[in-house]
DNA sequence: CGCCAACTCGTACGCTGTACTACGCACGTA
DNA sequence: TACGTGCGTAGTACAGCGTACGAGTTGGCG
C-alpha cells in the first residue's frame, strides 16, 4: 500500500493538524479525556499512531489546541449591541460550548500558554468593555469577574451527576436526598426539597448569576 | 523483617488511609497531579505499591479523598459574624486553599460525588444565608454564585504562569507584551501597560469581584 | 536518473493502574 | 503451648500508556 494510498484510507482524505485535533475533540466528548490516547486516535483517524507526531509535537500541544478549538467555538461578543447585551450573549455561548465539552474546562488548569482564540476572546470582551465607558482597570476587573463566573459555573455544572430538571428529580429522590440525614444538613435538604418543588434548570441558573454580575458592573462605567 | 517492623519503618508508624492521602496531597502539591503515582506514592510511605489498596479502593477514591481533604482545609463561615464577613471571610481562605492545591480544581471536574468536607461546607454556607434572611430560592442561587466565582477565579489563577506582581512585571515584559502585536491586540496592550503601571496581586483582583458580587445579593435579603 | 524532503509506521522502553497470589505475623482459642 | 485464622503486605504479571528511534515509501526537483 502506497504512502498516498494509506492517506486516502485515513478516514476521508489525508491527515493534518486540524483534523488531528478535531477528531481528539470527538473522541474526548464521546470518551471522555481518559479515554483519549495517541493510539486510539490514531486509530479513529485510521493512521498509526507515530503518524500522529508529525502533527503535534506530543500530547501536551494536541491537548493545547483542543482546548483552543473549544475556544473558537465559543461567540464573540457582537460590536453592535449594547455592552451588556454582547457580553451577556458571549457568556452564554460559552457556557453552552464549555458544557458541550466537559474535559476543556479540566484540561484548562494544567495549560499556561493561552492559545490565539482566547487571546482573541479576551482582546473583543476587553475592546467591548472600554468601549462601554469602563476605564482600564476597571475593565480587567469586569474581565476577571466575568470569565470566573463562566468557568466556576462551567466546572461545577459538570460535577453534576445530572444535566436536566428531569434527571434532577429522579436523581434527587433516588441518591441525593436519602444520604443527607435531616438532623446533620437541615438547610441541604430544604434547599433540595424547594428546587424539586420549583424545577431546576442549570440555564436558568446560570442566567441569575450573570445578570446580577451584568447588573452590579453597570455604574462602574465612566461616560454614559 | 517483620510486618510489624516494616509498619514501623514505613516512614512513621503504620499505614492509614489518612496518612496514604495526606502523603498523596503533599506529592501532589511538591510535583504535580500527573507526578503522583500508586508506586511513587507508596515509595513515598516506605510501603509497596499494592499495599495502598488496602487503604482506597483504587486510585479514584484516592483522589475523591484528596480533594475532600483540600475542602477540609477551607474555614467554615462564622456563626457570629454578618453574613458578609462570614462569607466573605470562608471566599478568601477558599481561595487561598485552592491556590496552595492548584491540582485539587482540575480534579473537581471529573468527580460527580461530593465528600463529607463539602456537604458540610454548602450546608453551612446554605445555613448562613438562609440566616441572613435569602429566601431559599435565592439562597440556593447566590451559592451558585458564590462558588462559581471563587472555583472560576481560582482556576484562572492557576493558569497564570505567575503568581506575585514581581513576577508579572517580570514575565509580562520578558514574555508576554512582545507576542501581542500593537495592531492585532491594542485593548490586550493597554490593559497589561496598565496593570505593569499598577501592580499586580491576584488576591486583590479576588476581592474586588468578591465585594461587588456580595454587595449585589444585599438587596435581594427578604427580612432585614 | 539520483536525491531529498515529507510522511508513515513497527518496534521497543519505561512507565502506569491494578488483578492475582502467596507469605508472614498477631491473635483467639483449645 | 500449639494451632488455625485472618489481616496487612508485597512480588509478579498484564494490558495499556506516551514516545524515541529508525526504517520504509513516496512525489517532486535538479
Amino acid at each position: 500500500m502506497s504512502a498516498r494510498e494509506q492517506r486516502e484510507a485515513a478516514s476521508d482524505a489525508g491527515l493534518s493538524k486540524q483534523r488531528v485535533v478535531a477528531e481528539a475533540v470527538r473522541l474526548a466528548d464521546r470518551e471522555g479525556v481518559d479515554g483519549l490516547s495517541m493510539r486510539r486516535l490514531a486509530g479513529a483517524l485510521g493512521a498509526g499512531a507515530m503518524s500522529l507526531y508529525h502533527y503535534v509535537a506530543n500530547k501536551e500541544e494536541l491537548l493545547d489546541a483542543m482546548v483552543d478549538i473549544v475556544f473558537e467555538e465559543i461567540d464573540l461578543p457582537r460590536k453592535d449591541a449594547d455592552w451588556q447585551s454582547a457580553l451577556r450573549r458571549r457568556a452564554i455561548s460559552a457556557r453552552q460550548v464549555l458544557a458541550r465539552h466537559p474535559w476543556a474546562i479540566g484540561l484548562m488548569e494544567s495549560r499556561t500558554s493561552a492559545g490565539p482564540a482566547n487571546l482573541r476572546h479576551h482582546e473583543a470582551v476587553t475592546a467591548c468593555l472600554r468601549k462601554a465607558g469602563f476605564p482600564v482597570l476597571m475593565a480587567t476587573h469586569a474581565n476577571w469577574l466575568l470569565d470566573s463566573y463562566v468557568y466556576g459555573f462551567a466546572l461545577q455544572e459538570t460535577s453534576l451527576p445530572f444535566g436536566t430538571a428531569d434527571e434532577f428529580a429522579n436523581m434527587a429522590e433516588a441518591d441525593y436526598l436519602p444520604q443527607l440525614p435531616h438532623d446533620e444538613f437541615p438547610y441541604l435538604n430544604e434547599s433540595a426539597q424547594a428546587l424539586l418543588a420549583a424545577g431546576y434548570d442549570p440555564a436558568e441558573e446560570f442566567l441569575f448569576g450573570l445578570d446580577l454580575v451584568l447588573g452590579a458592573l453597570e455604574p462602574l462605567r465612566v461616560s454614559a
